[in-house]
DNA sequence: GGAATTCACTTAACATGTTAATCATCTCCC
DNA sequence: GGGAGATGATTAACATGTTAAGTGAATTCC
């Protein structure tokens, strides 16, 4: 089976005006690849502790974001704990049938749901964030301080580049509706 | 129970009139959170047109790895895509029922099953590679080739920094067996 | 040479990601 | 004040992440 087809994605290999396209960038490089095995690299660290507690990674991070506040919105917590919509309206119904959260009507608009963590929520991020803060430590030891802060700086900047990036999709595939 | 386990995890906090004490790192600023957020607004880019050819990003990253080898196994082919096994088992079932890849059980092991793509699974590489190319050139446009090179060398530094890092679970909870 | 173990892969079960549709308000405007 | 649209949240449907269990085939070892 011959691999000939591979040689149509590259044009001219000398201009570099807008297709470098060699077989495509080794690909276990391309940067959504590395930034997955990275973040897996470091969840490996954190999701075991997590587990004896209980809880998942999303878990967490929504038990997290509401001990930063008093009470917050529903639409306004999915901005903070970074999850859609739908993982979030699954997981609270799970974390208040767990009493680890508790949730009420705004006052001035039924359609708004006000969230906050329960003692017994707090509780239990009290019991994990030791664990979790030798781990982040132990994480920071290895790769360094101040790359870890350079890191985190890079990473900010590449998501502000791409803030205001129109998907420029090719293939319009529904015109009509 | 009380709340302290391991005194506090930052002590000092400038307490406004809300009892919530600010525990741990901004949590915002976390690097799982910049991670996540990072490799997120970098696939927001891509989504829509894999969408527009049918594909998912985890369905593209097989195929796109396939086309760097003649065929390969199931196992290393996980390892290549970063994906787990169980949903590459599911994925690859999908590919082969559109007939995008081929699969056959190696010669010397019949555990074993060996997978390659098809000629119809290259068309549609082809078809996609363009636009993922020029997006991926926009990317690199507006965050720099430069910075690039370096975050990549970076998180490649921080995967092999937590490489043999033992997960420290802190309760044991299954001690017997 | 056969039971026990290991190995490669698949299924199962549950939680989340992702997009679309639904539902109940709320707002606006005539 | 009532209907058209906008809005906040949930539900639906499908795909993947994640861990555990299952299945069949190769290896080990006695």
């Amino acid at each position: 089976m011959a691999r000939k087809n591979s040689n149509d994605i590259q044009p001219g290999q000398g201009d570099d005006a807008v297709a470098r396209r060699t077989p495509m960038r080794e690909f276990s490089r391309s940067l959504p690849m590395s930034l997955l095995r990275a973040r897996e690299a470091v969840m490996r660290q954190f999701r075991p502790s997590l587990r004896n507690h209980g809880l998942t990674e999303q878990q967490w991070r929504i038990l997290r974001a509401l001990t930063a506040v008093d009470e917050i919105e529903v639409t306004e917590l999915a901005r903070m704990a970074f999850l859609l919509g739908p993982s979030l309206s699954r997981i609270l119904r799970d974390l208040e049938g767990r009493a680890l959260i508790e949730r009420k009507a705004a006052e001035n608009d039924a359609r708004r749901a006000v969230v906050s963590i329960s003692a017994k929520g707090l509780k239990l991020i009290e019991a994990v964030a030791p664990t979790s803060e030798v781990i982040y430590a132990e994480i920071t030891r290895r790769f360094g301080a101040r790359k870890l802060a350079e890191l985190q700086e890079m990473l900010g900047a590449l998501e502000a580049s791409l803030a205001g990036m129109g998907s420029s999709d090719d293939a319009e595939v529904e015109a009509d509706e």
